[in-house]
DNA sequence: TCCATAAATGACTATTTAGTCATTTGTGAC
DNA sequence: GTCACAAATGACTAAATAGTCATTTATGGA
């Protein structure tokens, strides 16, 4: 059996009714395999950036030989591909959990983004750092760069989903919806990216409730000027 | 004469009278030469990053044999950390130019401050991608970290010193305003660096005007919470 | 003009890293 | 047990990059 049969066969067939093979233990054993590459490419990526890791470095700290990387991804930029997807996953699953409350208040869901990022910060700090890797926010002239940026626009994406309704009646405006996107990603991703350069984790922790007060009150502003 | 020797007697002599010897043609040319580099490996730096620039192409780019590079830096860390320190030097630069105005509001400072930001975006934008690169804000666990973490330091201490004034008159809170820079330069440089992803160029001018409008006051309260 | 010294050069070697593949190990059907 | 095939391996080759140094070019003083 090969890796691409198996990937065909077990998660990404969902549209039309298959039998559910529950996964062999070669199956098992390839996922666990795959898992361990990628927990150990976070790790390294998040400790010395993704240019500067070496698929050596990876493996090592997998434990599995070389040869095993290349049977799982095709190159450096394939990984981390996949894990800022998890990633962005992870972070847009955390601002999804009170989406469809009808009761909400604007300051309410600004208050939940506030949380889920911190949380997210807090919980997932390789994920972040791995995110907020220059690299990836700007556009710097790298291979893969779509399947970079593409994870950070859905991430945007959710933002103004969530926020538009809020917006008046009027015809949305996009470029409000996406400055105040922009906004609210960068004042959190910047304030902590700063924040681990010039505070103690202890500090940062008793930051978030001045800073939740007026990143609210600033939004708003946004929303109503 | 040797590198090393010009170095000492030209620039960084300014402690005890010296005289001032103008500089040969010889002094002139390692001038110049040494420009070429660090222009060059500035653009390279903007378009690859850090990590993925080679020696190579930074030598290609400024037209120059690549036993030259070694004659004036000892590695690529040792250039960006140079570069890191010029771009530092002009946006605290910038920052600075309002500074003792004694009849300045706060709101005329944090306005000040957010002009600055932008001008240096517009005007340095390879300076500004390079000084984001994540590696330089997040604490990769790099060589010569400490020479790329001293100027953002530098920086935020800057910051510190023209808001400490409208802090209040009670003894200062530290950690207040540590949190305050990092909110400052957090935000600035988040929303720029979302914005070059999120929004076209025309897009992101218009936006500074409500950004504004809404950063100064967001500001305020933290100041006055 | 000629000499002494600094600056610049780029072909070269050394080193690091990517990527391959013949071989070994694990799994499952019979 | 044994056969067939997938997964894992790591020694190996190929490629990219760093860093060196004998040589050439430019500069300034005598």
């Amino acid at each position: 059996m090969d890796i691409e049969v198996q990937k065909r066969t077990n998660s990404t067939d969902n549209q039309v009714s298959v039998e559910e093979t529950p996964p062999s233990r070669t199956e098992k054993r390839a996922a666990k395999t795959r898992n361990k590459l990628l927990n150990a490419a976070l790790a390294v990526f998040s400790e010395l950036g993704v240019d500067a890791a070496t698929i050596d470095l990876i493996t090592e700290r997998a434990d599995l030989g070389k040869g095993t990387f290349y049977r799982h991804f095709s190159d450096k930029y394939d990984i981390a591909g996949e894990l800022v997807e998890q990633a962005i996953d992870h972070l847009v699953g955390r601002l999804r959990e009170m989406e469809d409350d009808p009761m909400a208040s604007l300051e309410d869901v600004l208050e939940h983004f506030l949380n889920a990022h911190y949380a997210f910060f807090r919980h997932h700090q390789d994920e972040f750092v791995l995110l907020f890797q220059g690299r990836l926010l700007l556009k710097l002239e790298r291979q893969s760069t779509e399947r970079m940026e593409a994870p950070f626009a859905q991430y945007l994406e959710e933002i103004e989903a969530q926020l538009t309704p809020y917006l008046g009646e009027r015809k949305v405006d996009l470029v409000r919806v996406r400055r105040l996107a922009c906004a609210v990603a960068g004042f959190v991703f910047g304030f902590f990216s700063f924040a681990m350069i010039g505070m103690e984790p202890e500090d940062i922790a008793t930051s978030i409730k001045p800073l939740r007060q007026s990143f609210v009150k600033s939004l708003s502003l946004f929303l109503t000027q």
